[in-house]
DNA sequence: CTGACTGCAAACGTTTTGCACGGTA
DNA sequence: TACCGTGCAAAACGTTTGCAGTCAG
């Protein structure tokens, strides 16, 4: 896809079909851990190395392509930067969902209270999905 | 202090003098990495490994007496369990502060949009503590 | 053509493990 | 005394690095 193309030149990262198929499994997945990544590289790339893996995370890290989540009790998961927003992690079956919360009256609070000239937040809530929820009961 | 004494009982922890001293060593600091409270207990114990860190924060992470607190672009740290609270770290000197916040309407919302059964959250704030921002002004 | 990326293997730092000894209850 | 914790050394694990060959621009 050309606008996976287009995404990779906008952040100056030289474009290569390891690169593409990184991108693709992120937008398929959502969010994804370093391992995950790996193994599904492997499916069209099967001598890709982890090594590769790492150097390409790392890269898209720093240019802030790619945005690390940590979660508590997890490996960290990465997505690709969008708009800035929330996770909710089942602490079951580990499933992370993005979700929309409107911060603004929380960083003022927050800055209120510290003084802090605050840059970004990174909120996770843990808690039982709706499906784990089921099996519980039953 | 005997307090920490009943605090270990009341966790179901086997007193002993290391222990005793962790405890300390996180009252005075609020949080503190790994390395950092390997450093501190040598003062005491110098002898101490760090086999014996790691197994006694593990063991105090399962009986709920420890937090972990995970922080963008800084090692992990610990502190004592307390009232749910939320983190503000500044990311120049990474100095990490405790901020008491009301989160009641934000995990109403939260569970409205995502059906979970919310148990617990992590907030970090990341930003910059009035000392830096002032270093940066002059 | 030049610089950047890939894959491999080795190196590195962090965390965990097994065991013998010593301390706790 | 029986169990648990400590300290040491070795092992395991995840991540990074250096290098030679290859690909992108």
């Amino acid at each position: 896809m050309s606008a996976h193309i287009d995404l990779l030149k906008k952040y100056k990262l030289t474009v290569t079909p390891q690169r593409l198929e990184i991108m693709s499994i992120l937008v398929a997945n959502g969010h994804i851990s370093i391992d995950e990544l790996y193994v599904a590289l492997k499916v069209n790339f099967p001598s890709v190395s982890l090594a590769t893996v790492y150097k390409n995370i790392n890269l898209m890290l720093e240019k802030n392509f790619l945005f690390e989540v940590q979660i508590q009790n997890k490996k960290n998961v990465y997505e690709l930067v969008k708009k800035e927003h929330s996770h909710v992690v089942c602490t079951e079956c580990k499933e992370v969902l993005d979700i929309y919360l409107n911060t603004e009256k929380l960083f003022l609070e927050v800055t209120a209270l510290s003084h802090f000239s605050l840059k970004t937040s990174s909120i996770v809530f843990n808690g039982i999905c709706e499906n784990c929820q089921k099996v519980q009961v039953s």
